[in-house]
DNA sequence: TGTAGCATGTAAGCCGTTACATGATTGA
DNA sequence: TCAATCATGTAACGGCTTACATGCTACA
């Protein structure tokens, strides 16, 4: 039974579970591409529109999701539930696979380490830039706590989003501090 | 010349100019794999040994490094330099490449989102092993901070390293508040 | 009528890992 | 002498991206 997926299929699924809490018709794949856009891409990876099709091929195959044709007002669409056997391989997953640390790939980071080759004034403008997106970042990223309210069902995800907004906050602490300390 | 290397490989090679401010002889891939795990490792990535000899390769074969045979006390060993060209190709890259948005690939967050299927006990054992992990290389990290010390030299690279104890500060900080909130 | 968004895929190729293979040197 | 560490690679393969291809639908 141990046929183990790559995180990011179980990350899919994870969505897919959450998904059938609140609805019964399933996702499709573009859906599935929007809601990891909007949440899973703060503290996993959002995977190109050809990889979700692509595990979501791979997850009908181990039956772990039900694909239906579904009339979509005018149009057929391929629509993707989690299965039984999806929701236990799921729980199998959590239960007896080892949890790796997070990786952290921050080029920002990765360029100040060479901060003698570039200079202050580059060094500020590319933390500038970056205090800028993070901001942007973060206000997606709030919006979604936002909505999620405090209602329970998605207590955890909201945990989550908290988690990815306290990140956020600290990158700004910290590019704020090294700005700072340049002048 | 805009031939463009991954940003791994330029990783690489930044270690390299690193190493070339202090030293003399170069390095052994093997000893590029060590310096890449002590801090490469905290804000991008330690690449596989394998891969190092490839990229080395691949840098040589640019003439991003120079690759001489040393007498290495009994053994000949390779020792991988910088040159003025790999130089030139790194400053290019640091001035006219775009900077990437972090990546954080958070297992423990994407597992909290399933709360739910999970139950509170199982989080705070998973949220507590985090943070014995989390201690273990932050302690690593610290190290490599205080090594450092305030050698202007190396102010980036220790700016760097507090980036990284900063970010560890905030995951205990937010793991912490997440495992209250459990009881 | 045309463009943006919805929807679904295939193909080529890069990046990086694990597994495999080999051998020298140091120190217990 | 035996294990750990130093040292250097090749081969197979997985995961994921970009580019390419196609077509429908809503709406301005």
């Amino acid at each position: 039974m141990a046929s183990r997926l790559s995180t990011t299929s179980y990350a899919l699924l994870s969505l897919l579970v959450l998904d059938r809490e609140t609805t019964e018709l399933g996702m499709t794949g573009y859906e599935l591409k929007q809601r990891a856009d909007r949440t899973l891409r703060f503290y996993w990876v959002s995977p190109a529109m050809s990889q979700i099709y692509t595990e979501l091929e791979r997850l009908d195959r181990h039956a772990f999701v039900s694909s239906v044709e579904v009339e979509d007002g005018k149009r057929t669409t391929r629509r993707f539930a989690i299965t039984a056997a999806g929701r236990e391989a799921l729980d199998e997953w959590l239960r007896t696979s080892s949890t790796e640390f997070p990786v952290l790939k921050h080029p920002i980071a990765l360029r100040l380490m060479l901060g003698g080759l570039m200079g202050p004034d580059a060094i500020k403008e590319m933390l500038d830039e970056y205090l800028e997106q993070v901001a942007e970042r973060r206000a997606e990223l709030e919006a979604v706590r936002v909505m999620l309210g405090d209602r329970d069902e998605v207590k955890y995800p909201a945990q989550v989003a908290e988690w990815g907004l306290a990140f956020f906050d600290s990158e700004v602490a910290t590019a704020e501090r090294i700005r700072k300390s340049l002048d």
